[in-house]
DNA sequence: ATCCTCCGTGTAATCGATTCCACGAGGAGG
DNA sequence: CCTCCTCGTGGAATCGATTACACGGAGGAT
């Protein structure tokens, strides 16, 4: 049952280990007879090197670790299959760790995968950091923030600004006359669950318009939380006239919820949804949405890590979200708003 | 930069490594005070083992490789989230290769999967069985398929039987006065593409209605290939009544297809689809969807694949997949069948 | 002809754990 | 009191690669 080594090869082939090691590695000194016989005994034998060997010699993995609150999240399953992707360009593989938004199963990736010794780490972050994340962080893994990041940490931050997008969906929800606007908002614990809330009420603040308490609903980023927030918006005095989800699955949650009432989207209530996704075109009604340039997202991530890896510094990579109207705010959209999106670059 | 190993601890505990190593490992025969001080070494230093020299001594890395078709599709984001799930449980990490329904990434995935010396090997084949993965079950790598399967090899499977499930549907849409059936099949190299136009087929069968192979379209389980498919459907002089997807995301297209033409579900059209997502309850119009179990599909591979690695026989598991009635056949349907998946076993 | 350089190669150390084997101390049994 | 086990422990081999170092031979320069 013991597979073939070096060792098989070199007899094989009649020469050391080191040489079959170095023709195998691309190694210079090695003559292309010697070469020649070790890639013959490689084919002959079947031979496929072993990388937990070669890992632990070489202190290399040749693997990144990708830590993401949720990969249910039809979001983070498009910024994993883009990290992948680059990844494997680049000539790494990826280990995905699914947090499920609990702090405690993101330890527990973020322990397992530095103890397999991955090269670097990408994580959106589920809580504001525990012990273990920054001690990770300090203690020199590379490391790159992706979609989520903890302020006050030296660590390269990859990420979407909603702030103009948001605006852009607080004029069209203004001008289709809306005045009572509520938010389903993300943990207060991650920055773009605080982020998403400030826009808006920044946006609001623009045209003269308040946002109550009563109007800030306080979700999960997961399905169930937005429909609990949404029937407590329905059972005020004075509902709100457009309800703003933070997420796509809390959107879900609250179409769940004014659906199970009996009312309409958007005769009734009106709503919107950070994170764009696929689906959103088909539901009843097409859901305006705040689209993130994920997989840019993503391979900016890798690069980033990779560059770390490699010594260099990686860039921070802020790009811009854009606002794409469907229905679910009122006024049918002439049509699908095809604008590519812009991609532009700061180092915080 | 160098990380603590388990030399260090033995200094600091005034031991040999190998009393470290017995006393981490839970051996017996460590005494009580040795253990507490290595314990208390190993707390003030902050030392992980190094998971990949443990591996290449043991020649086991507690890792599982999932090879899935397609991430992005909603049905195998699940499936890989509960083999997660109970890998987790059982002490494994489980590294996701993807391959996109191509079978050289698939190939990529599985070579790199065993040369990181996994211990066991679950996929859901893209196509009828690559050399690479024949060899590598013949040469005795603990696999299990997911799924989709490989006639002819000696793994186990875990799958859906939806034959049962399809006879409902076929009697739902008989009863709705439907005639005409059209199915967008998957891919006649993978086994769910090839039972699924069967099973369909028997089914109409069993109602005196034929399957001509103008309503047999070619998809590739891919969003294009359902709408390129529903677009040649609508050409026909004479389109059918329903469309069956093979699948969730061919299904999405066929919708795209149709809304396009500017007609309506069901009204000018029905539609099915075989795999519920829980997006199909909020699309226009919510659609009649074929559910597979797909938590209990993930853990029972789990399970049979840790069976297998632990030298046990691994059991195959079929589970019966269920009828979910919508709207987009016709006729409101009062209420969400709520019945419960029984669980039935067998092995081929 | 002599010496110096490369060049190709092999031997052996190394990475950080696990584990076989040997050994000494101490207790039980004769 | 001697023998024999058992128990806890340490030394050293081992897993399969990479790579520093040494070495012999060929070829060029002087």
């Amino acid at each position: 049952m013991a597979s073939i080594g070096i060792k098989d090869v070199a007899a094989e082939a009649g020469v050391s280990v080191a040489t079959v090691s170095r023709a195998l590695n691309g190694h210079p000194s090695v003559s292309p007879a010697a070469r020649e016989r070790v890639l013959a005994a490689v084919e002959t034998l079947g031979y496929r090197p072993n990388a937990v060997a070669r890992s632990l010699r070489t202190d290399q993995t040749r693997t990144l670790g990708l830590v993401i609150s949720d990969v249910m999240n039809p979001y983070f399953t498009e910024l994993a299959r883009s990290v992948e992707e680059e990844a494997r360009a680049l000539g790494y593989s990826v280990i995905i760790g699914n947090a499920d938004e609990r702090p405690d199963l993101q330890d527990h990736h973020v322990t397992t995968l530095l103890d397999r010794r991955i090269d670097g780490l990408l994580v959106s972050p589920t809580d504001g950091g525990s012990p273990r994340m920054l001690d990770a962080a300090r203690a020199g893994t590379p490391m790159v923030f992706v979609d989520r990041w903890i302020p006050g940490v030296d660590v390269p931050v990859v990420r979407s600004d909603g702030r103009a997008a948001v605006r852009d969906l607080v004029a069209h929800l203004y001008g289709l006359g809306h005045r009572r606007l509520a938010i389903i908002a993300g943990p207060a614990a991650t920055t773009t669950g605080r982020e998403r809330v400030d826009a808006f009420r920044e946006a609001l603040g623009a045209y003269g318009l308040p946002l109550p308490d009563a109007y800030i609903g306080q979700g999960d980023f997961q399905a169930d939380s937005g429909r609990r927030v949404t029937e407590g918006f329905l059972d005020l005095p004075e509902p709100p006239e457009v309800v703003f989800a933070a997420d796509n699955l809390m959107a879900l949650g609250a179409l769940d919820a004014v659906r199970a009432r009996g009312l309409r989207v958007p005769e009734d209530i009106a709503l919107a949804a950070f994170d764009d996704i696929r689906w959103f075109v088909h539901t009843d009604p097409p859901v305006t949405a705040i689209a993130q340039p994920t997989g840019d997202l993503g391979r900016a991530a890798v690069r980033a890590l990779v560059d770390r890896i490699g010594g260099r510094p990686g860039e921070s990579v802020t790009l811009p979200a854009r606002l794409v109207v469907r229905r679910s705010c009122g006024e049918a959209a002439p049509q699908e708003t095809p604008s590519p999106s812009p991609v532009r670059r700061s180092t915080p």
